[in-house]
DNA sequence: CTGAAAGCGCTTACAG
DNA sequence: CTGAAAGCGCTTACAG
């Protein structure tokens, strides 16, 4: 900035107020020194901005593993919205909430590295307490999944009891009586949600706790099939889950829908490519993650999250090929 | 950083040096530093930090869409090593290289938020002129797809040309000898590989250029049976191609792989979800990605680029269902 | 409409 | 083993 203003024959402060506009410049000198700026290709360096404003106009995104399809599309979204909004994005895999990498991400807060997170909790998360101090004094909005213990900060989820709701409406309506849920991590609001939906319309509906992968869906099913625990129907409460335990019924026969009627929650792109298509519940996340960025950056702005309403994300019912009336 | 030195009845210099460990202190002033360190909960200001040394120990990865799963992976890789090597990461999406994305980022090496860039081309380069611009001056590693005119860039890619042999190979073993090539965009070095290792089995095969989305798969393959064009193999240059394509020749009534023989090549997820799974050529993309990232930290700590050496990671045939004998 | 100077929070040569 | 002070590149009250 120094050499721009050698050039242009004038101060610092006045190449600096032209290019912030915060007080008239003469217009002649302006252009002389926008002339210059282009010429230069200068740029003012981030970390002298930073330093002086305390502001890095980046948040972070916490997530626990940005290679899954999921988490990559919540991250899409709080990158779409950070970008309108002017902000950077620094994306931290927790890789399934390690500890050590979470703290390191909460560190970047308190070095102001970032200036608010959008936190989207995997499993269990196990640096809770670090959380709520980091929460108590940093702007922190939680995406996907709320946390009781954290019920001030506000929270982006999708309407999963209503989903629920609707995807056993759907079952219950083809007959199915004997339903089995595959849940999620017990601790978990979208599990606890999910399976009360459910639970509406298959009160006795037994419930099993898998990991959100496909693998525990599969071995699941597996331990009922060898158990000749009766059941019609598999809740999975994601589609992950529900694929493995398709994987699974067609490996011990049986036939999916005629003999077993399998539904998923979130519409995963694999959902729509299997044969036949998974019955599921859609879930729009790029909008929990665009919604959640612009609750974060408002608050950030703002000061304060006083003025900040958490929102809640519709859901629609996905009727495809895998569920079917129950076998008479 | 001040309240500690007063806290602790010394200097600034001495709290820096304790930290940083670089010069000897008091082991005792050390010890009621480092106490006074933990119960204030202080942790440098990045900002300044960033300021004094002129690193940010940021690095940028520059991918098409974060959302989709094999950038994913990429960013997994490099989110690991940057990890290891205690680099933050900065992930950009320039959704498919919109020009005024690609630019943002470009400018964040030059503000000097990031140290260096990882730079995964997508389709076509918008702005080549700019990423040669800020390579020149700048540490950038091109993971994933190697790009002719910056060949002085260190870059990481895939054994594309084996890759697209092996695959070949074993579809000219099983009978094959009227193939079809789905290839992605004519630009990139991947494509041309890729295309060269199977016509070296297949010299006559047609090639089709599609997108490396499935829905250009899936019109490629119906465009050459609305044309009644024979052939009993179809290479795509990526599964999602590939899985387009086999829906295409089901709607028509064609069965894979008795009538008709489908290849990808990435090895995606969802190539071992669906059924029968796809036979495919097994890409090591977080390898890649760690790799670029190694390479380009080792060359942002060295000052340069020049004791720095390209990579190439091998791959895997991978034989599953969708590949079957010539129908005779 | 413009400039000199203080200050953001660190690191590091210089001096002791 | 330790400290006073300069300086990194900006922004902004203060003064004109």
């Amino acid at each position: 900035m120094q050499q721009i203003a050698d050039a242009a024959g004038v101060s610092v402060t006045t190449v600096s107020h032209t290019m912030s506009g915060k007080r008239p410049v003469n217009p002649e000198t302006a252009t002389r020194i926008k002339r210059l700026i282009e010429e230069f290709g200068y740029v003012p360096d981030a970390g002298a901005r930073h330093l002086q404003s305390g502001r890095s106009r980046m948040i972070g995104l916490a997530v626990p593993d940005i290679s899954n399809w999921y988490f990559g599309r919540i991250a899409r979204g709080v990158e779409e919205m950070a970008d309108e909004l002017d902000y950077g994005l620094i994306v931290c895999s927790t890789f399934n909430s390690d500890p050590r990498r979470e703290k390191r991400y909460f560190n970047m807060i308190r070095t102001r590295m970032i200036d608010g997170l959008v936190y989207t909790a995997g499993r269990q998360i196990s640096e809770m307490n670090e959380l709520e101090k980091v929460a108590a004094s940093s702007p922190v909005v939680l995406a996907d999944e709320g946390i009781d213990r954290l019920s001030s900060l506000p929270w982006v989820t999708s309407e999963n009891l209503e989903g629920a709701r609707l995807v056993a409406a759907h079952v219950r309506q083809l007959g199915h009586t004997r339903a089995v849920i595959i849940a999620g991590f017990p601790g978990l609001n979208s599990t606890i949600e999910r399976v009360a939906g459910i639970r509406e319309y298959f009160p006795n509906a037994l419930v099993l706790n898998g990991d959100f992968e496909m693998q525990s869906g599969y071995d699941l099913v597996g331990d009922l099939l060898a158990n000749d625990f009766p059941f019609t129907a598999v809740f999975g409460c994601n589609d992950l889950m529900a694929i493995g335990a398709i994987r699974r019924l067609r490996e011990h026969g049986l036939r999916v829908p005629e003999d077993v009627t399998v539904v998923g929650f979130d519409d995963i792109e694999i959902a729509s490519v299997i044969t036949p298509g998974l019955t599921t519940v859609h879930q729009d996340v790029v909008t929990i993650g665009r919604t959640s960025a612009r609750l974060l950056i408002d608050g950030i702005e703002a000061g304060s999250f006083d003025a900040i309403e958490s929102v809640v994300v519709p859901v629609d019912l996905v009727v495809r090929g895998t569920s079917g009336p129950v076998a008479s």
